[in-house]
DNA sequence: CTGAATATGGACTATATATTCTATTTTTTC
DNA sequence: GAAAAAATAGAATATATAGTCCATATTCAG
């Protein structure tokens, strides 16, 4: 019975699985099958529950957990909230280290906000509703104008949006909020809105929509999670959580469903 | 602050959320925030985890979930441990699903922008050079005036570093090209341009870092390849090469890198 | 069948974590 | 601007849970 290391990866903690599956006495085993069967439970459960999962006492689950190279439940636990919170480390606090180590090189920094991008776009594949996604679609599909809204950090987005929907031919405006006019008139019966806004949001974005929805105009909102004000206004909410990393969010998410949502309505519209 | 039942039901806990936002104490609001970011978190997580998360003490957090209905903590994170059903499939399966099933539907869309962002992403710390950024952060950080350009596509991407730089407190103008205004004088000595191009390369970007350099001011450019008209003229080339999917390039990698050069700039200011 | 080796169950202890309490600060109200 | 109310931070406490240990049971070799 080699200790050895702790896997550090599903996968690796896998193949371990599989290779002691047979040569274990009877209990063991019981844990090795429940644990193989139900991976996902490892994160959100407890030794007991996991021992009468299995059909054993506690301490066989230990020791289960030992063999597989871990010092204790803890730590094989920890390997499964780790990867289902997809690792999301806390950049706060690593951005905090780079500035105080201040000759950190761009390499460094470079390779933190690949790594929030990715993480972000991962984690948009697991949370994103398809369903809100092709409903947003439609809604936006039969607009007579969308008009785009987003401030600051949301505006590369809007302006992305516009640009995307311009090169396809679809009318739309983009709201700038300069000057503080608001172009409240320009939108009509038959016309859509498009808003983006992440916490804390615009007031000229909210505005907008909620003066957009009193009228019955169907507003769609790219936003950072479900519990937005606009929601109760009925809008359809399309929510990305973006991993950021110190004050600044990577957008790698919200730019990729804003092209997705671009890409779906242009095309519908053409084969309309 | 009335304690009524606690939420059953994950729609619930979003709706109390969402009644409660808006009248709750500072402390608390950062909780709420924390919390509708970050769902998924509360599954997996100790209060103290999400106290420090939501920039709270642990004890503020508490109040938090008793004001949300339920009697502590524990039986927050039971309602969504027990929500967690799990099976979450992992990156990879996920994406070949919804290729698949996706389709026409946005689905299918989604998953090919996000493996181009993803794509992209990686190839951007592959393929850039880490001397070149090291010395375009030492050229702007020195300027006075950092002048921001970028058109059409490279517009989202100019309008976000300029964000970045205001909020990070370095002088930044955004030239829009607005009203064929070009601001040339803007550009005075001591100063430096930072200019996001594309092939087929705007003309006023073009124009706008030609003269600079002319005037010896010197020049960043974030473009996508090294054969630039403007590295004769004496710029120096930060390439990305973005991955596309039908017309549409996704912008990931390039603004990855912008936020990296943006912060590393930010924080050398900072400590000089 | 007997003795050695191994596995198991359950009680015990240590520790991590949730929860409560109170002095202090902040906000509100008059 | 003072008094009252509410909110907050941090220490203190309670509790749930992981981890250990050892007596007993089981398996295996000869």
């Amino acid at each position: 019975m080699n200790e050895s290391s702790a896997p550090a990866t599903i996968p690796a903690f896998e193949e371990r699985l599989l290779e002691l599956a047979d040569r274990l006495p009877k209990r063991l085993r019981q844990c090795a099958e429940f644990v193989a069967a139900n991976q996902d439970r490892i994160a959100v459960s407890t030794v007991a529950e996991m021992a009468e999962g299995a059909g054993v006492q506690p301490s066989a689950f230990m020791r289960f957990c030992q063999i597989m190279g871990f010092t204790g439940f803890s730590e094989m636990q920890r390997l499964f909230r780790d990867s289902y919170v997809g690792g999301w480390p806390d950049y706060t606090t690593r951005l905090d280290h780079l500035r105080e180590k201040g000759g950190e090189t761009g390499g460094g920094l470079l390779a933190e906000f690949v790594e929030a991008g990715r993480a972000s776009l991962e984690g948009l594949l697991k949370t994103v509703d398809l369903q809100v996604l092709d409903e947003a679609v439609a809604t936006l599909s039969f607009a007579r104008v969308i008009h785009v809204i987003g401030m600051r950090r949301s505006f590369p987005v809007a302006s992305y949006l516009s640009y995307a929907f311009e090169k396809m031919g679809v009318p739309a405006v983009l709201h700038s909020g300069l000057g503080r006019l608001d172009n409240q008139n320009a939108i009509v019966e038959g016309d859509a809105v498009l808003a983006v806004t992440f916490s804390p949001y615009a007031v000229e974005t909210m505005d907008l929509v909620e003066k957009a929805m009193e009228r019955q105009i169907p507003a769609v909102v790219l936003t950072d999670s479900t519990v937005n004000p606009l929601r109760k206004a009925g809008a359809r909410l399309l929510a990305v959580s973006e991993v950021d990393f110190g004050a600044f969010r990577s957008l790698s998410a919200t730019l990729c469903l804003a092209i997705t949502l671009a890409v779906a309505i242009g095309t519908r519209r053409l084969s309309e």
